[in-house]
DNA sequence: CGCCTGCGTGGAAACGTTTACACTGCCGCA
DNA sequence: TGCGGCAGTGTAAACGTTTCCACGCAGGCG
């Protein structure tokens, strides 16, 4: 059995009132009793119990955190971003992903009732109904990157759209004509997003092109698999842009094993700038979202949102991503070498 | 004000304990009220405060995770195994990152009591002294690569030593004489296994040789600044072994840098098996951990001593790695295709 | 007809805290 | 000397559940 508050009153011969207060540094009580009480605490190895503390205090100190998958260096980056942020707080966090099942989101979201002090929804594929039916209203939350109707909930959103359409104004101005896009799933908010900004840039900046949409589902392996559908074609794209990084990762791989040159051969780019795409080779264009960065935002609002709920207001911001041109697109000559990547912000903010 | 199931009682005209038992599922009560419960719940959009629940049923169904750090891959795959298995059997997570901070992690641990039904820790620099003072020791834990005395505790380790061991002889194997190692930081038991792997097998293996170590810390950038030191040097080694991936690349990245080819002109070597070995050019060979396998392993564990703590037998689990050859090492020449990099297990298991 | 059984339900205790309120001395001041 | 106030401490209610126990009632059986 645990050693509870009572065992420590007892042994220091103090009510249980006398134990808490000393513990949590009330002013009303002498030094003496405090040490005696220490000591006590000390030497029996209490720990409060915290669950029955957040009962009573109506706070929990903890951010339940609910995202779409922990797959890949993109959502690692997340949580690390809201980790830093959560750490300088002294937030603990709850995590739970859902993979994309709409019931688990839900499930997840009920056990998180009574145990956490705000949420952090991460849910591209998620509609409004969704969230009306399952969203607590007074549990202060913030969505990320999630589709939302207007004012009704505080969000932070990437502004998907606009970085896709920089990407391929980019690509047009590298001379490239045919310019085939790579898409992630469907009825995922930010892949519709990108998806709009690559149609609607490329038909007002190459008239007379014609898309040409592969579809995949943001996984290393869906780009593998869109890249041996390039190869295949009669007359190849002169690039490729694909809704996210890893499958342009994957499609590097098909690309390569077929013993094509990226960029001499065929231009590829991607989006998000997780860390890999320095790494690979040729290092990656692409629009960077600055993710742990993200994360830590969206907690800080939580947090705000949290410590004065009053003065809440819910608004919705959107983050303008920023292209980062490196070897892949055939814009660069030189080597790229260790941070020193261009970043050019064409575009990116109007 | 949140609604409980007081309210809930009160406008289905039953007591609260009708509520409750109506909720969980139980036999005794009869379709009718049940309905006209389940009805109230849902017009009242009830949920269940599970914070108070878990106080009497002393069942939190979560997990705590003690983790180091949350940065890079590595810790990004740990989480994705364990979480992949606490969603296999409903378990919730909660996360802490202690940045090696002895005291830090003290806190997160405490901060956990009355919350967690278990403690899954990794915490590469912590001792016997320090498990012993802030581990509770009704709190079913299980270890995760740390330096643990002997049966006192769960773990679950990776046999670093044997790891690192397999690796030199496989450079050696290659004909390489002069292989320098690039450690991780001080006092941490991984770090010190690798290297002692290295140190004892170079001796045995290449009589006369003369050991390098390079102090680095797990982080990319003191991999890039190892690199920079072997670039300097008068007489270059033929071939260098980092004690992780992360290293490996950054020191890959400086090699470049200067002009120099992986493998001809120095053999690159990691460990853990990153998704990113496979993707940085020349593929890096290194030592498979099966990362997210091994958080997911410990869960398990975890999850069993859990529910039966009764015969709970506090053992320690050696996980074998196994050597992967890629490219780096310079050992094979046919390009490397997607899942087609050779593994082999020399020495791996004995 | 009386009693036992069992089923559905309600009352209340319990979980481990925090905190409002009451109480007890003691000190200082009129 | 008497009284107000205050500092230190204790008592008990409260947080939102689950569950043990008791109760009432209906039905079956002797």
């Amino acid at each position: 059995m645990a050693v509870t508050i009572k065992d420590v009153a007892r042994e220091a011969r103090v009510s249980v009132a006398s134990v808490s207060r000393a513990l949590n540094g009330h002013q009303n009580v002498t030094s003496e009793t405090r040490e005696r009480i220490l000591g006590v605490v000390r030497n029996l190895r209490y720990m409060p119990h915290t669950g029955a503390r957040s009962l009573i205090t109506r706070r929990t100190q903890t951010i339940g955190v609910l995202l779409p998958d922990l797959y890949g260096e993109y959502f690692s980056e997340i949580i690390r971003g809201i980790d830093l942020a959560a750490r300088a707080r002294g937030l603990h966090l709850l995590v739970s992903s859902s993979h994309g099942d709409a019931a688990e989101a839900s499930t997840a979201i009920r056990a998180m009732r009574g145990r956490v002090d705000g949420l952090l929804v991460m849910s591209p594929h998620a509609d409004a109904d969704f969230l009306a039916d399952n969203l607590p209203d007074d549990l202060p939350s913030v969505l990320l990157n999630t589709r939302v109707a207007g004012h009704q909930y505080s969000s932070l959103t990437v502004d998907n759209y606009r970085g896709a359409c920089a990407m391929v104004r980019h690509l047009a101005g590298c001379g490239h004509r045919r310019i085939a896009f790579i898409s992630g799933p469907s009825n995922n908010f930010e892949s519709e997003e990108r998806l709009r900004g690559y149609r609607e840039t490329l038909a007002s900046l190459v008239p007379g092109s014609r898309e040409q949409v592969l579809r995949g589902d943001f996984s290393e392996e869906s780009g593998y698999r869109a890249g041996r559908l390039l190869l295949a074609q009669v007359r190849r794209p002169d690039a490729a842009f694909a809704a996210n990084d890893m499958m342009a990762i994957g499609c590097l791989f098909a690309l390569n094993e077929a013993g094509l040159h990226v960029p001499r051969d065929i231009a590829l780019t991607g989006f998000d700038d997780i860390p890999m795409a320095r790494f690979v080779t040729p290092p990656l264009t692409t629009v960077r979202v600055r993710i742990s960065e993200m994360g830590a935002r969206a907690l800080e609002r939580l947090a705000l949102a949290i410590d004065s709920p009053d003065r809440e207001k819910r608004s919705a911001q959107t983050i303008p991503p920023v292209l980062v041109v490196r070897n892949s697109c055939g814009a660069q000559r030189a080597a790229a070498h260790k941070n020193a990547s261009a970043v050019t912000t064409r575009g990116a903010t109007p």
